[in-house]
DNA sequence: GTCTATAGCCAGATAGAC
DNA sequence: GTCTATCTGGCTATAGAC
């Protein structure tokens, strides 16, 4: 685990890292200062620039250091069926639904990212790639264990169902009350299988 | 229409707000300076400050456009079947494929303006409940009609079509090429029918 | 490790000339 | 209508004290 063997050091940039994390997700990369992310950890930015030679590496360090998560959750490659598989994933999904920040900070950052020139475009370029084929791949292979309906069609559902993802995340943004972005999720996937997923 | 009968001073205008909408929709609001949009047209940013007295007013007025454009387009209440209805529509969303930088400057603007203190918030907020709301009424219409496949659920489609009509925009703003817009919502759509809607 | 001080740049906005 | 000049303030980053 990350949080055990640090030195103080390891401790004080894992709170400037939270604090980024929830910073860059309010307002965006561009629309955070190093003074706000440094004032929230209780330093001066020069304090802050210790431990990060820039911004830029800061943020590679927060996307860096959602990869090591993933890397430890989303590798389900190993699941005995395409249901056990399914239903892990939906699982993480209600659980990401109890981490706010960091659905906030994918769903801001991968807009802001569309600009080129915005220093984490190539991280989601390569991170959109990663996840429609995650999820291609299950349908297809939901399809060839017989588990979807008649007449389904999954040509494109791993682009639809990243598409759908996103978009909910960010109208969840707006009204965090009224939209269940996991539970919207279930229940479409529940609709192209023969049966529903347990809960 | 709106562009005859302008001034001088109105064509200006109009120029100004064109390269606002492409650099918001490239960068965002917050990623764009008056000095940028200023240059795109050929002056200096005070020059444009007689135009919009603020940076603020200018990105009001951009909005503001686009209701105007919205109103001429999406207003098809009046169309004499669910069918009709969704074939506008759709025909819509495969013409605005062919002005990508509106599409781009709404990508990038609804996810910017997630954070509540974001001069846009409101309007995109309000804007995420007209859009559900219409696609909602539109699919139960439909349903009404009798146009849907047996066993179609419309309860949470108005908000399912809108998250994916935003998320496969935001897939397109990383690969323009690889990403049919219109192409997937139009299948996507034609999934939930008896008989698909012609070209 | 964290600070103060500061460099150097860019932002939005205003004043006043033309 | 558009300019130059300027104000004020925020930004990232560095230097050097403690």
């Amino acid at each position: 685990m990350a949080a055990e063997n640090l030195s103080k050091g390891g401790r004080r940039r894992e709170q400037i890292l939270s604090a980024a994390v929830e910073l860059f997700g309010e307002v965006g990369y561009r629309g955070t200062s190093l003074r706000d992310i440094a004032q929230r950890v209780g330093i001066t930015h020069p304090g802050l620039l210790y431990h990060f030679h820039s911004k830029q590496e800061l943020l590679s360090a927060v996307l860096a250091r959602r990869d090591e998560t993933d890397e430890a959750n989303f590798r389900f490659d190993d699941q005995p069926t395409a249901r056990a598989h399914a239903e892990r994933l939906l699982e993480l999904a209600d659980h990401n639904s109890t981490t706010p920040g960091i659905i906030e900070l994918f769903a801001t950052l991968s807009a802001e990212s569309t600009d080129p020139e915005h220093p984490a475009h190539d991280y989601f370029s390569r991170r959109y790639r990663r996840v429609i084929d995650l999820f291609q791949g299950l349908f297809d292979r939901l399809g060839e264990e017989g588990e979807l309906r008649d007449g389904v069609d999954t040509t494109e559902l791993g682009l639809i169902f990243t598409a759908l993802m996103d978009g909910l995340q960010v109208q969840w943004l707006y009204e965090p009350e009224q939209v269940d972005v996991a539970g919207v999720l279930r229940r479409f996937f529940n609709g192209y299988l023969r049966e529903p997923l347990g809960v």
